[in-house]
DNA sequence: TAGGCCATCTGGTCCT
DNA sequence: AGGACCAGATGGCCTA
């Protein structure tokens, strides 16, 4: 159907341009150049939003597909918006006097509700609700972390890391 | 072998 | 008019 497609329409430029066959297909490999470029330069940028994504990084891992990247950075945003909202929350409190009792020395003081995957690690692996804890966006294509697979081998998860039971049991 | 992912080609549409 | 963007089609590669 494309052949015949494209011969149409070619045939329609030579008509109506008064193309010879050269300059058509010289014109073609212009835009498909331009095209390919544009792909590229696509690909780059996804490259470049992976790289500072929370998980495994690697020649040994497998690269996220596209639209697993596209989805764990929604939810990687969403998870930062939230942290930032509740550090407001806090720094709020704290000039408005309402700040919490203090607490013993040996007690750490408390953590905002960050993420694990907010600190980036080099071996960090992205939790289930960071990949697909949206309830909207539960794609089949993303891999869970503990499955993610390197030409046909799991890749083991980083120690201590990724605590969740399922992260290696629950593999389909 | 089926399904997922990807690159490429292509024609259509919109924008400058 | 030319370029950017988009979506459909197609074929290749890889994995379960």
């Amino acid at each position: 159907s494309t052949t015949s497609k494209s011969n149409s329409e070619s045939r329609k430029l030579l008509a109506t341009k008064n193309l010879s066959e050269d300059e058509l297909q010289d014109l073609r490999l212009k835009i498909n150049g331009r095209e390919r470029k544009r792909m590229h330069d696509l690909n780059s940028a996804l490259d470049g939003l992976r790289e500072v994504m929370p998980y495994a990084h690697g020649p040994s891992v497998r690269k996220l597909s596209k639209i697993a990247t596209l989805l764990l950075a929604r939810n990687y945003i969403l998870m930062l918006q939230g942290s930032v909202d509740e550090m407001k929350k806090l720094v709020s409190d704290v000039y408005q006097g309402n700040a919490p009792a203090s607490r013993p020395a040996t007690q750490p003081p408390p953590q905002p509700a960050l993420h694990p995957a907010s600190v980036i690690h080099p071996g960090f692996l992205p939790t289930p609700s960071l990949l697909h804890g949206l309830p909207a966006i539960q794609p089949s294509s993303i891999p869970r972390p503990g499955c993610l697979r390197s030409s046909g081998a799991s890749v083991p998860l980083p120690q201590g890391l990724y605590p969740h039971p399922w992260a290696s049991e629950h593999c389909p």
